[in-house]
DNA sequence: TTGGCTTTGTTCGACCTTCGGCGGAAGTTG
DNA sequence: CAACTTCCGCCGAAGGTCGAACAAAGCCAA
């Protein structure tokens, strides 16, 4: 059944959104009388999840005592997963990162490798900050392909051999772990932290591959087997002769990812082996990059167009490796975006980079942790045990 | 705030949905005590929402007594606006036609006429089936163009002049009115007559022009701008010469539409001008018109191929005029669809025809209705008035 | 300084809802 | 026809919510 309405749950929500800071604010948002919710904030402050602060501003009587998220006595953590890394983010329940981490680690070497790694940095940055492994309350983690979400298991990854159905939370033994695309994950971080008032967002990762994050409603779309956003193999009309690793030709990734741009400059007499050597290039002013950089957000655009004529997102953000050189990547992407859809669906959009930085997939995935935990309904367990 | 858990709106979405039709049913699903959900039914049959029937089957004890919704003091309106016609149909609270009508009907003659006559026809349609006015109690209307559904009020239309920002449920006085996009509707239509356990589904509809329905997670996508699903102006490759109304070339709409087809037979020295004299021609086996809405299929596919990628949908819906050749249709849209999108997204994909006939947007439209009406926080103020 | 004024937070009794046991109703089964 | 099962209404008990009253804490003006 849907949450109740106005429980501790709910309660909570109000107060880590920031929409509500006092009991005032929370008896007015809610409807309900302030004995009522009184007795809410007792049982949260009781069970360690809110903590006053000293009063507030008075409005001419007596000040508010402030609420906030007791930050104390939880973490979360957020791991980003990628080809060639991993990134390991320890939060505080109220989205603070209190420790990180980063290593070269091939994922390649398989499920076990990996996340025994990704275990023993998790032990590491709790060590760091002082807080014992109990404090763990979920761990968030963004993976390089698709995955059965409800269940944590990747399903037919091109670039994670070894892990095809491999149960990723049962590693972890007790502790909740949620598991996701990267994309999505970073698409999740995005609009939490710098879009929260947006209803409809795509997050667009430009890299090695490109890939999508869809935002609806507030909440992610992952489709119907978690494959949502996987734009990388939309076709584009004019390169039938690029071959892409999918078996397909014109795929978007085959002539305007990273890995493509480089091959590229590479057949132009540029040593470019992946996106970084573009970026690169591009920052040392080569106009040969630039130029490949920008027709490559040309061909994005043409595919985000269609995009927007379909789904009509209000906000859409460029990120990944390439979008360090955003400006002559979303030269190309509005240019051709604005000229391919329809007005009304363009005419409110707006196209920006990133403002998140490197680490935002294991942000995101770390805010998809603490959002499983402080859900109404999982408060409301915790209250009501 | 949500609605109440084990409300009496609650309940009553469990028997409009079939889920529950015994006072037994409905206590194991909400958990909610025996007694509480007796108190709950008596409100509900006390408003004449709820009636019950002779006892059902015994399974060893005392027969249950069955419950339904009560479809005798109620009336809910359907409206299909098209550019040409005008369908109204008359339904009972769970959905069944009770009376129907259809007119020809230029929509570009603007609101007040057209809206006078939808009222005149309401009128003729209550008094066939011998309801007072007054037990109308919503109407749903699909409009050929973007609306800004918490409106009701058309945004931009291309082809219904005279109705842009007119607000179209002021019209009816005090009865609510729903006016979206009649793809919307006709999305709606499908997904809760014939995919009600789909949670992501897209309905195609193939007419003079080319639109999209979006449902996901159950409900209906609009959007930002209540622009999506606008895929008729998406660019497929390789026909750079072919003109669109919208001003640029390529688009979907403009190379695989009714239109568009009847326009090409024409250039061949074939008597067409509309999606049903195209129609008309492949029915009579002229492999001329086959030929090209097979090509049709094939550019819809290469779109719905970039969708699929994009949306990750369980099915894919055609309709519209054209589907009523669907063999030819769809034989090129699965075949383009097949081929160019990934298998994790096709291996679940089905791609059926329309089960639901030419009224399709009106059923729809009256769903849209019924479900504004039984919706948990509508039933609520009911029942606690 | 002091006494109102305003807003916040707590206490407590009244009220309402829900729960669950009990018994009657209405069938089935042996 | 008696025992059993299931359904349903009644009613007292338990628990939750509300709002009034009161205390707390600061502002402000005389």
């Amino acid at each position: 059944m849907t949450p109740q309405q106005g429980s501790a749950g709910e309660v909570l929500t109000l107060i880590s959104a920031g929409s509500a800071t006092t009991r005032s604010d929370l008896a007015r948002l809610t409807g309900l009388a302030r004995s009522t919710i009184s007795q809410r904030v007792d049982a949260l402050i009781e069970r360690g999840l809110v903590e006053e602060t000293e009063s507030g501003e008075s409005t001419g009587g007596r000040p508010p005592r402030q609420l906030r998220l007791h930050t104390e006595d939880h973490a979360f953590a957020g791991v980003d997963l990628g080809a060639t890394h991993c990134r390991v983010a320890l939060m505080d329940i109220s989205g603070n990162v209190l420790a990180e981490c980063e290593d070269s680690l091939l994922i390649g070497e398989g499920p076990e490798k990996v996340l025994a790694h990704v275990d023993q940095r998790l032990d590491r940055l709790l060590g760091e900050v002082g807080r014992p492994r109990a404090v763990l309350r979920a761990v968030g983690i963004g993976v390089p392909g698709p995955v059965e979400f409800a269940t944590g298991r990747p399903n037919n990854p091109p670039i994670m051999p070894g892990w095809n159905d491999y149960p990723i939370p049962e590693f972890f033994g007790d502790v909740a772990v949620l598991v996701d695309n990267d994309v999505n994950v970073m698409a999740l971080g995005e609009h939490r932290n710098a879009f929260p008032e947006t209803s409809h967002l795509l997050f667009v990762k430009v890299g090695t591959g490109i890939g999508c994050g869809i935002v609806a409603e507030g909440k992610l779309h992952r489709g119907a087997q978690g494959s949502a956003g996987d734009i990388g193999h939309i076709r584009v009309s004019g390169h039938e002769d690029a071959g892409c690793r999918c078996g397909n030709s014109a795929c978007l990734e085959a002539v305007a990812g990273g890995a493509a741009i480089a091959r590229r400059l590479t057949e132009l007499g540029l040593a470019a082996e992946s996106g970084a050597d573009v970026v690169a290039l591009v920052q040392a002013g080569n106009t040969q990059a630039l130029r490949l950089v920008r027709e490559a957000g040309r061909l994005i655009g043409e595919v985000l167009a269609s995009l927007v004529n379909f789904f009509n997102p209000e906000v859409i953000v460029i990120g990944g490796a390439l979008s360090r050189v955003h400006e002559h990547l979303l030269a190309g992407i509005r240019e051709t975006v604005y000229r391919r859809s329809l007005p009304l669906a363009t005419h409110h959009l707006s196209i920006t980079p990133s403002r998140t930085g490197i680490n935002a997939a294991a942000l995101g995935a770390g805010i998809l942790a603490i959002e499983h935990y402080l859900s109404p309904d999982n408060i409301n367990r915790i209250v009501n045990a």
